[in-house]
DNA sequence: CCGATGCTTAGCCTGCACGCTAAATTCTCC
DNA sequence: GGAGAATTTAGCGTGCAGGCTAAGCATCGG
């Protein structure tokens, strides 16, 4: 099977393609943009309270969302007293740049 | 509700936030980043049958994986005799760089 | 015009994403 | 230590994304 017909995308290594995907599929629903949006203009950090204050969703709805967030590597948590403190991870979101990027360096 | 509790995104016109979720939507399927990427390496744009052999999924698959994006505007088709060449819109993807562009310009 | 080729439409099945409520957990404060 | 606040975990229901096969529609070649 010839390069051409596998795709480039399979050059990646698969951990990173693994990441492309958790980071694609967390961005892909809008409660979660809004999360990442929300958190980022708070300057980095809110509680899980104040995030899922946001939504009219009911609360368990958004700790999911979280947790999505979280496991794409997006997000981060620490404990503070009874509160759970999230905060943005920036750098994570260079990935999509980084798969942006190969539609800049188009071939002519 | 303050303006801060409805979210920054808000702000946003809807029709903006409408074509958001479709190419988030649409990038979310690691088929699709895959046809995306390789329309462009191939130069930005081939016939249906080109695509659908890159897959192992039956031809309908792709063809539906083809129409979300084409549906979000990331790619668009012209017949070409028996033949559907679709090609690549690059300039539907800035939508995912101006979002993207939120968290450079982070406050402060 | 007829069969082959290229591709889509129609329609079915299945699993999982995402909503919910109720219960558990963890910490705080009196 | 018990009430109450903050949050997650457990577990359920439903809709739809995304896979499939079979059928339909153009178009081309002979």
């Amino acid at each position: 099977m010839s390069d051409m017909k596998r795709g480039i995308a399979k050059r990646e290594p698969k951990a990173k393609r693994d990441a492309y995907e958790a980071v694609f599929t967390a961005l892909a629903h809008p409660a979660r943009r809004q999360i990442l949006l929300t958190l980022n203009f708070e300057g980095g950090s809110m509680t899980a309270g104040e995030i899922a204050d946001m939504f009219e969703h009911a609360w368990p709805t958004t700790t999911r969302h979280i947790q999505v967030l979280e496991s794409a590597g997006l997000l981060h948590h620490a404990r503070e007293g009874r509160n759970r403190v999230y905060h943005i991870d920036r750098r994570r979101l260079e990935l999509v740049r980084d798969w942006l990027a190969w539609f800049l360096k188009d071939p002519h």
